[in-house]
DNA sequence: CAAGTTCATGTCAACGCTGTCTTGTTATCG
DNA sequence: CGATAACAAGACAGCGTTGACATGAACTTG
């Protein structure tokens, strides 16, 4: 039982008895064949478990090849996950593959994983940056790889861009907070270097400052270090000199890490609010700025399936909307003073 | 601005003054060239943005790609992206680059991605069989491309095959229920024409039956039907003739659909330990049957690379275990009668 | 110092496939 | 019935890369 070789169309062609163009051309444009002939050639392909080599097809076509390269931090957390998924449905529905790749967060694990992808040619590269600068793409799209940014810009770098509506979710989140009466409010996050916790820092203290607070730093927990425990930053917090009545979560991971925090204090919980919504969120009651990660994907994959055919249309900036679900725990009143 | 061409090793090599042989070696074997010679190759290849074609590399090598292929239902479910996040990390710290395909749980769909997948020389195959039959991909192995099994057994396959010890997981669990004084014990589960389901299944019926107690299906609800809404199917459990005190669920959607059912039931809610963890179960004090499904992943990884160099091993069946995590919901007693 | 060894580089063909062009065969029509 | 179109199939080259082999220069060594 030794390692056989796979069938090439030579190996078809000579079995049916015609050439290997004809063989090439059943497997592509299959009208141009006679109906015989085509079956005389399936037949063969079959006995010879003939699979026909893409990778040989693209090469000789020229340009890039059918598969959506998607780069992002880290797999196991839902919302790149529901990016994930988004990008997938898309691709599929148009028989795109997807490869995925991830940078652990590291600027050169992203340089490094994305020359890999390019390397293999992918059609398009969608990608949610890490890297302080996104400048060694530059080119690629002139080179006919279309270049995406999902959920945060790229630097220094020409490229469509995806991102949601991160000011104004947090914005209006804060201020349906303050206009319950809380008045000490905190935001807390981790990782917070990136673009998109900074747009929702903005809004948290635009809507402060929007009530006359000022001062917020006291707290705001804007950390940014992988290793950090959510639970711990959020436990620190509360137990602060001049702890917030009510909480605002930067992120899906920070939320649960909240509720960790908070299991067990009952009444003295602060209200909270998280920004993503996740699987459990209704059955706990946790009110979140809620948005679809799904659709921030599959807007991803549309788009560059759309900019695989025409590489150098103008670039794109899609925002995405947020929409606030309340269940309770954002609507908890501060306790009377 | 039109899009330009990609460099190749000829458009490096007539730049650097060079054989194409030698681009070739800078960026293969480095050291069989004077450094001279590959700094000026280099300098050239920048200049000219040049990205080695790995496409052409892989034909004219021979033999497949070090890509990895992985084959799953649907990318929403934390079960199959904790899977996909464990073979990733393995492929990565491998070097494997990771394509993702989705089957939308059909069999058509299977065979579908699956052809593709091998079109593009995958090294090796990952999937979490859907069909009733994967003998489609009998001989691949013997032509070099190993086939992995995860979660259930290829059928009408010789094939390596990672997956949980169902049976005794949900056995123990149920004899747990049983030694706390319950007798109507339910399993609820959806998809169950699958393998794993049909060993949870059995688990349960064969703890049950240790305690002397059969006619088990007016508490079973095994339902096959991907549109069925979880909430639904517990809550339609829940109020027939005979309800169960308390219920195993066979997989993490049946738990927090078990769990919405069970919303506002309080003192009346059954017992639960559901199969799967999930990010907030402990916020919810959830019992499960727990098991790691980065490590199937990771597993299922390491096996595939070590086969990419050895195809025709012995094919192995790993088992990997799982351990019960008592939160509350399966530690609470039978209503007294 | 002739013969052998090492090292840096080059020449050429081929991986599997398909675009372009050519050839041969059969149907169509004034 | 000879000219012409329509169709089926083949010959050949080349996509970008690298393995096998060849070449020539510098360096050992008895």
């Amino acid at each position: 039982m030794a390692v056989q070789q796979r069938a090439t169309v030579e190996d078809v062609a000579r079995l049916a008895g015609v050439s290997s163009k004809t063989v090439s051309r059943v497997f592509g444009n299959r009208d141009l064949v006679a109906p015989a002939t085509v079956e005389r050639v399936l037949d063969a392909a079959k006995r010879l478990r003939f699979r026909p080599n893409s990778l040989a097809r693209t090469l000789r076509r020229g340009g890039g090849t059918d598969t959506i390269g998607f780069v992002m931090g880290e797999l196991g957390n839902p919302f790149y996950y529901g990016i994930a998924s988004g990008i997938e449905q898309e691709a599929s529905r148009n028989g795109n593959a997807l490869v995925v790749a991830t940078t652990g967060d590291t600027p050169d694990g992203e340089e490094r994983v994305v020359d890999a992808l390019l390397a293999q040619r992918v059609g398009a590269l969608l990608l949610v940056p890490v890297a302080a600068d996104q400048s060694y793409l530059e080119g690629e799209r002139h080179l006919g790889t279309p270049v995406i940014a999902i959920d945060r810009p790229a630097r220094n770098l020409v490229a469509d861009a995806i991102v949601l509506a991160n000011r104004s979710g947090v914005f209006d989140a804060t201020s349906r907070l303050l206009a319950r009466g809380h008045r000490r409010v905190g935001y807390v996050c981790n990782p917070a270097a990136v673009k998109a916790q900074a747009e929702r820092v903005q809004g948290y203290r635009e809507a402060m400052a929007a009530y006359g607070i000022g001062g917020t730093s006291r707290w705001e927990r804007l950390v940014d270090d992988p290793r950090a425990a959510p639970e711990r930053i959020v436990a620190d917090l509360l137990s602060s000199a001049d702890p917030p009545t009510a909480l605002i979560t930067g992120n899906n991971r920070m939320t649960i890490g909240a509720l960790r925090a908070m299991r067990g204090l009952g009444e003295d919980a602060p209200a909270l609010i998280g920004f993503d919504d996740f699987d459990t969120a209704d059955v706990l009651g946790v009110s979140v700025i809620s948005h679809d990660p799904v659709e921030l994907g599959r807007r991803a994959a549309r788009l560059a399936i759309e900019r695989i055919g025409d590489p150098l249309g103008f670039t794109q900036r899609i925002e995405l909307p947020t929409r606030f679900i309340g269940r309770g725990s954002g609507e908890r009143p501060p306790p009377k003073a």
